[in-house]
DNA sequence: CACCCCCTTGCATGACTATTCACCAGTCCG
DNA sequence: CGGACTGGTGAATAGTCATGCAAGGGGGTG
């Protein structure tokens, strides 16, 4: 029943120009990009277009209060400023210490500052702010629920592994209550 | 009717529990976490796991043949195969250009070998082979569907802009049959 | 031309996810 | 203590997506 009726490379074009839209504009759902194709000239529905964003290997990630397609590198990549955190994380070793309603990251010698930065310019929100020293960096928070609120999303941040917090153990499978 | 009496810090657990799950095995649907949170105690619904996955910035990919969760990071670089082609691929700028069923890719001087390397062993499958000069590289393909499929992947690869075919405009939003 | 095979697609629908609504427990006043 | 407010949650449901199925077109072959 599918006219299949279309231009030749109808759907390597048609592919790149998805990644083209996706990429250009925020898009929160498949019958979005219908509508869209559809004001190209492709004539296509919503099961070809999941099938599509599927061969392109896209993902829908949550950006703010809602959730759009993107590549799976803009998603990892999210806001340039982002990005740089998680350069920076990627390079240098942190460990993770608390005190009251403070972090306190210990980091390589010199670096904290630019750490310190790179968070002031993330979408991390939840801090108070931040103080530098040489290596050593203060995260403030006003409240217990911002602080771990804070904690869990710069963990995403970081190579995995990582950061020892007083009483988080390294978190294996097990640890749950049971 | 929601019985919020859960251990205090019940939330930040579970959501570092869920991170941890996520990175160490594929989990195609948000029930499945489910279980093996219950497993571990936590006796939340898919409800609340929705409302998790999206504070924890996680997004669903496609891998291989089915959709699982990941972070955004892991996402980007799926297998170390793949993340090594998409490295060089930022590195050296490649131009495409095609005889017949052979893509011609246009590399610098001595980097033709690497990349011939690293597209045998990315998840690419529709070629069937490549041969490699010194900055020029051969990829041959059986068919012209296996060719198109091929190119589209690839592009997926390289960092947006880039690359320009014979016959493929460098695609703007207009470019559309209408 | 007849036959076959492969690719692509739409339709219909089931699977999955996000969100609305209501509710509970805790906290902070006065 | 009572009221107002907040954060976290489950139940139900609306919204969204994936996929089995059947069908059409194109290409090859005899």
């Amino acid at each position: 029943m599918a006219l299949n009726g279309n231009p030749p490379n109808a759907k390597q074009r048609r592919q790149r120009i998805m990644l083209d839209l996706i990429s250009h504009s925020p898009i929160g759902s498949q019958e979005e990009v219908v509508e869209l194709l559809h004001e190209l000239g492709f004539e296509v529905t919503q099961a070809t277009v999941s099938r599509d964003l599927t061969e392109l290997g896209l993902v829908k990630v949550p950006r703010g209060d809602r959730h759009v397609y993107a590549t799976p590198e803009t998603a990892a990549t999210g806001n340039a400023y982002d990005a740089r955190l998680r350069r920076l994380l990627e390079d240098i070793p942190i460990r993770i210490g608390r005190s009251d309603l403070i972090l306190v990251l210990l980091a390589t010698p010199g670096s904290a500052g630019a750490i310190a930065q790179a968070i002031d310019q993330s979408s991390l929100t939840d801090q108070v702010g931040t103080l530098a020293g040489d290596n050593t960096l203060l995260v403030l928070f006003e409240t217990e629920a911002a602080l771990e609120r804070w904690l869990v999303r710069f963990q995403t941040f970081q190579p995995s592994d990582a950061s020892a917090l007083p009483n988080a153990r390294p978190l294996a499978h097990s640890e749950a209550p049971r």
